[in-house]
Order: C-alpha cells, then structure tokens, then sequence
DNA sequence: AGCTTTCGCTACGACCCGTAGCGTAATGGC
DNA sequence: GCCATTACGCTACGGGTCGTAGCGAAAGCT
C-alpha cells in the first residue's frame, strides 16, 4: 500500500522483519500497558531495535498502533452459512471475538478518538479497517439479494446509503454493546440483535 | 453523587467556583488541543488555579474529563413529539449535535477507550454519562408501548434485555456515523436509520 | 477565638518526547 | 569488486509533563 516502489531505490532495503516484530511488540505493549501509557521507548526495547528505527518509519504513536491493530482485522471473512441471519452472526461472532481482545480494546477506540483532530489519520484508519469490513457488509448484502431475503435496489446512490446506514448499525451496535456497556457480544444477544435489524422493534415477540 | 455529606465536615470547604472554572477550561483545552495534548497543567492556568488544586479533586486527566464532558449530557431531553419515530428523530438529533462538538469528540471516545483497562472508569462513565442517556430509552419505549407502537412486554428481564438492545443500537449507530464514518448524522440519515430500527431491513423501501 | 481544611506557590526527581550526529552494515548500479 | 546510497544501532541532548511534597496564608465552621 506504500507506493508501487517495491524496491526501486537503491541502498539497503528495510528489514521486513523488523517491521513485524515491531507491530508484534507493539500489540504486546496494547495488552500490558494500554494505549496511554504505551512509550515508543518500550516497544523499540520489545522489538529488539532502536528507537530511531521507529521514527523512521512512522511518524508517531498513532499511525504505528494503527497499523498494529489493522492486522488484526486481515482474520475477518464472511462465511457462507446458507442464510443472511446466519451469515451476518458468523462476521459478528468473529467481529466480537476481535473486540475482545484487548491490543483491539484499548487501541482502536484511542485511535478513532485520536483521528477526530486528525484527518490524515482518519483517513488511515478507514482505508486499513474500516473499508475492510465494509466490504463484508457489501458482499454479505448481494448475497442476501441473490436469495431474495432483501429487497433488490435499482439507484447506485440509494444502495451506497443502504450499506453506509447497515454498516453503521452492525458495527456500530457491536462496538457500543461491547465497549460502553462492557457487556459480552455473544450469541444470545448477536440472535435478538439480528431480529430487530431484519425485521425492526415494532415486529411482535 | 460524591456521598451524603454535604457540608457535614469542618473547615474551609471547597470552592465551588474553582469546580465550575476547572470543568469549563477542560473543555476548552479540549478544543483547542484535543486529549492527548491536553495536560493538567494547562487546564490548570486557564481556570485560574494551581495544579496541585485539580490533583486533590481528581485522581487523573480521565476522571477530569468524564466530568467535563458529563456536564454536556445534562442537556439532553426526550420531547413528546407524538410518535415513536418523531420521539427518536428529537433525541438522536440532540445526541448528534452533541457529537458534533469538538469538546465531546475527542473526549468521549478517549475516556471510553481508557476505560477498557480502568474498571473504576468505566464505572464513572457510566453513572454520569451512560445511564443518563438510558434514561430516555426507558422513557420513550414506556410512551411508545402506552400508545401501542411497541409491543408490550411482561417478562421484566426481557424488557431490560430489549431496552439494553435498543440503546445500544440507537447510541452505537449514531457515535459510529459520527465518529468512525465521519459523515454527519443529519436529518434524512436519521430518518432512514429510524425506518430500518423500527421496520426491518427486510421492509421494502 | 480556635480548629480544620483548602489554596497558591515552589521545588523536585523521574520519565518520555522527538531530533541530531556518528560509525557501521547491507544492498543496487557500474 | 567497488562505490554511492540507504538503513540501522547507539548515544546524547533540550524541552516538556508527571505526580508529589512542603510551606505559609486564607477561609469557613463551632
């Protein structure tokens, strides 16, 4: 994603192992130590590099936690479970069980609050994790068209919306379900979730 | 909330001015410089007092932030528009236009993530921020049920079950619009996302 | 008055930040 | 193989914040 210079520069190329063991200390740090209390002393020491190494390469804690934590959500994949209810808890089990984690806990909420007075780092978080599950909701929502369980959308703006407004919910329900009120995203409450997203609060129990 | 000791001790009691001055320059720090570039020392020349004064009414820059922006919540109101759907529209308008301001941006989201690793915290946000925002669910789902537009319930734990849902659909959706997508959460997003809670996904436009 | 608590002020060691400079290691171009 | 170029580890630095301690003065309660 940096460029299409692979390695067209010439001089020593950077250590690729470096930079994976620097996004491992990184998380590590996020467990033990949390996001405002994470030096980037500490995690240089972690890794097993100097810390000018660090500033080489990022430009400061927020775009290295960021890039720590997007590897987390390359695990993401959006199972064929046969129907849309049971496709969507198959992505929002796996979406709970991410935001269980604490390096996911303590990182992605401090960076998110971080890329309000930051729009390069906004931008960086939706371009390394937010497109990423969105496009989950895409594929799951053309599957459900296919089988007919949604309605078909002919305007491209309208069905830009649609997505916008389903991805907002679902991930947004899931977030505050699991970080605001600290209570577990898990199958029973997943269930009773997808009822009122498919068929509303006003259906009869 | 502090406890039921109002003024019961001796001595010189704590300046309420002080309390006010140190609340309202946190939120000015808060605007100009975002949370993590807010430091106690700032917020302390602003209001007019010595550092040491914040240290011995707050335990950190988290708990001083839970209160600064607490205070923001007490405006929030449920008016009786008429309908279910006119009652949520006056609400959420009112929680996103709270979202929209910086003092709530970049504070809000930066305690909820501290909180992930400080019960305490947590607790705090709680009880000065959470519950009061949950307060208007319960509200607006009595009225919305004695105008027939929800279907009653009996059992008392799947009401706290349906009422934990519902504000966790409502609140989440809102804050990941806001925040995380970046778009604004205005009018017809608002109507769109009320059609969808109270319908179904599955509703035909 | 006398007691108690708060407040402003100063000072302190500890820590982290972000950068600069140096010598050395690793690679690509010739 | 040689050289230019870049990455790396290391050290050191000024500047800033943290959270605490100690002091004398101020302000309220009884």
């Amino acid at each position: 994603m940096q460029s299409r210079t692979p390695a067209a520069r010439p001089g020593r190329p950077r250590s690729a192992t470096a930079d994976a063991a620097i996004l491992a200390a990184t998380r590590e740090a996020l467990v033990e130590l949390g996001w405002s209390k994470l030096t980037l002393q500490d995690v240089a020491t972690r890794a097993g590099v100097a810390k000018t190494t660090l500033y080489r390469r990022w430009a400061g804690k927020n775009e290295l936690v960021v890039d720590a934590v997007a590897e987390l959500f390359d695990e993401l994949r959006l199972p064929d479970a046969g129907s849309l209810a049971a496709d969507i808890e198959g992505v929002v089990l796996q979406f709970a069980a991410l935001l269980d984690r604490p390096e996911c806990r303590s990182g992605l909420m401090a960076v998110v609050a971080e890329s309000t007075r930051d729009e390069p780092l906004r931008e960086r978080i939706r371009a390394s994790v937010v497109e990423r599950q969105k496009r989950l909701v895409v594929e799951g929502r053309a599957r459900a068209q296919a089988r007919g369980e949604l309605p078909p959308e002919s305007d491209p703006e309208e069905t830009a919306r649609t997505i916008d407004l389903t991805f907002d919910m679902v991930a947004g329900a899931v977030v505050h379900r699991t970080l605001v009120s600290g209570k577990p995203a898990d199958g029973p409450w997943i269930r009773s979730f997808i009822r009122v997203l498919l068929l509303g609060l006003s259906a009869p129990a």
